[in-house]
DNA sequence: AATGAATGAGGGTTCATTCAT
DNA sequence: GATGAATGAACCCTCATTCAT
């Protein structure tokens, strides 16, 4: 019974999900949800007290799904280049399967408004927080200059976004080549001569 | 007269764009933005057709103005660096003073749903537009490594959205230092040995 | 001056005459009775206090003109066989010269509620007691048999309607062949033995 | 269950014919209709998905029933006289007992534009093909003349809108009078002498 | 646990009417 | 006389939420 009750949960935060994601927050209704979850409109209020909530759960668990791959990601011990490398390939991968939720969750100025902002920004600076470790390594055993290291976790997510925008409009699409771009603009720039800064 | 006209126009396009901006698209009423803008709800239909055309039409104007900042920019007689450097200057500046609404038009993925997304895409598309002529002009003269020029200028929008993130929860706030940094991100990435990719 | 200000004044009841045929008096704007009359919608207001009372002026002219026919047509000096036919067929050629407004003006169960029934009532029951005055001449002279006149009149009012029905939808648009069957059945009706009441 | 959804449509329903038929459609409000039924505002929208269907929906319901009753009185084993006679009664009968509802749906030119003309347009041609076979029944077995049956069903029903009018004013109440002047103008005419066409 | 009929606040929109020019 | 920008009441409709079953 506890199971079914979790697996009715479940099945609304998944066509939560779908239905946020697909056509953001307030061109969903709870009608909506309901019948894409096969339930009755009153059931979605036993699990969630108000779309609102329903919203921010979905949100969260979201949010903790990125946030733990990310955690699994950054906490191996390879080479802060390695890892960097592995996040951007991973963060590429799945924008690509998944264009809108990935990108829901990596850009903190979205969709909604009020509360919903603070639990996106969390996710952001939570992802920020553990790239930052890596760079501040990174730093620390001399692979990368010294640069601000929350600076250049923020640029590293930015330079992702700005692939994800490509990849939206189909100018994109090619991850290698992605995460080698990325990659090399991460590390080199684009500047040839010596420059001193 | 017709400066009247144009002026109560104006002012409905003011109160539109701060309730669009600091609320969204849904949660701003048509009853706020005539209050806003002292005038009857009436009004706002003399001279828009509908909410999505006042959200079109401020849109579209808002659009203008960053578009044209952005065309005198970049058609100007200096080294593709020193321009590079401008065009970024110049966005965080705005940024930092109307953090939201410009960060709502370079953001290509937003809010809004329909063809207010058509809207912005070519706004962002215009501006990549302008930033690639700059990119491929330092490829072309020697300046900067032969990267494509449509991903890099991508990459530098993104860089500068990643700062934009950080000054919307205070923790950039100076613009020299962050021009410096994109710039010297751009041009020279953090790696420090040697790589070659 | 006051020969243009009659002018104007006809061209406004010109032009919401023909909109309110067409469209129904709730689905007239102003506006585009206005625009219609090539004229400012403010000026409306200088010759009629409101819709309402524009729509009563109109139809109060409307009903005069047809009322005015009629009267002339009824106190003719010839048979009331022959004037009953002429009556006939002048309400059937109008009415397929200008199917929608004749028939407005001989409908008494109009479109529009309120006052306007007044109206309406009041054109119809003139008409009714011109027509009711021919019948009594008729039965007094001993042409027709002795039935309510009133009735009568009525009904020859209804017989005109029915075709007006048939030639909306196309069915009847003979303008002879209407008229013949009508006084047909006025005067014969369409028993053939001998029927006594 | 389906029990109580069913008398609710039925009020709504019952409500709006009343407010409809009394007011006009334009003068008749949803919320109006919704207080009169004793619902919410909302309720009427879980049943018609617009006040126009609920308007159509309504229309069709007393069409329905009209024709029923019509089809039932025509299909009888009656001398053609006989049921024209008791088709006339019915009508008057009805008239008298719902003067403003009957003679909407009799009416083919009525208040509303649109669709809403065709639903009572289909009623009334309905109606008077049921009639037409009446009569071509009795021009074949001889009692009728050979009178186009389809301009005689129109004027059978001409005949009947008459008295309606009178009717509405109070200038006619009684079933039986009105019954025989019709019966006797559609058998008769009015006509004296013999009249040769 | 689950349902779905019922609710009503709130939103976008229309349009008759006014009034300064 | 004439205009049209400005107004706001009123309308239709949506949808998150409740509650009896």
């Amino acid at each position: 019974m506890a199971q079914k009750t979790a697996d009715t949960r479940e099945k609304i935060l998944e066509a939560a999900k779908s239905l946020f994601v697909k056509n953001g927050f307030h061109e969903t209704s709870m009608s909506a949800i309901a019948e894409k979850a096969g339930l009755g409109k009153g059931t979605l209020y036993w699990y969630f007290s108000s779309k609102d909530e329903l919203f921010n759960k979905m949100l969260k668990k979201e949010g903790e799904i990125i946030i733990e791959e990310i955690h699994n990601l950054c906490n191996q011990e390879f080479p802060p280049e390695e890892i960097l490398r592995e996040f951007i390939k991973s963060r590429i991968d799945r924008m690509l399967k998944n264009k809108k939720t990935t990108r829901m969750f990596l850009d903190n100025e979205n969709y909604i408004n009020r509360e919903f902002k603070n639990i996106l920004f969390e996710i952001y600076f939570t992802v920020i927080d553990e790239l930052q470790v890596i760079i501040q390594k990174g730093i620390d055993e001399g692979s990368f200059r010294n640069e601000s290291p929350r600076y250049v976790a923020a640029a590293v997510i930015g330079l992702i976004h700005a692939m994800g925008s490509l990849m939206i409009t189909g100018e994109a699409d090619n991850v290698t080549e992605m995460v080698d771009f990325i990659s090399r603009m991460i590390l080199k720039g684009i500047g040839k001569r010596e420059v001193g800064v």
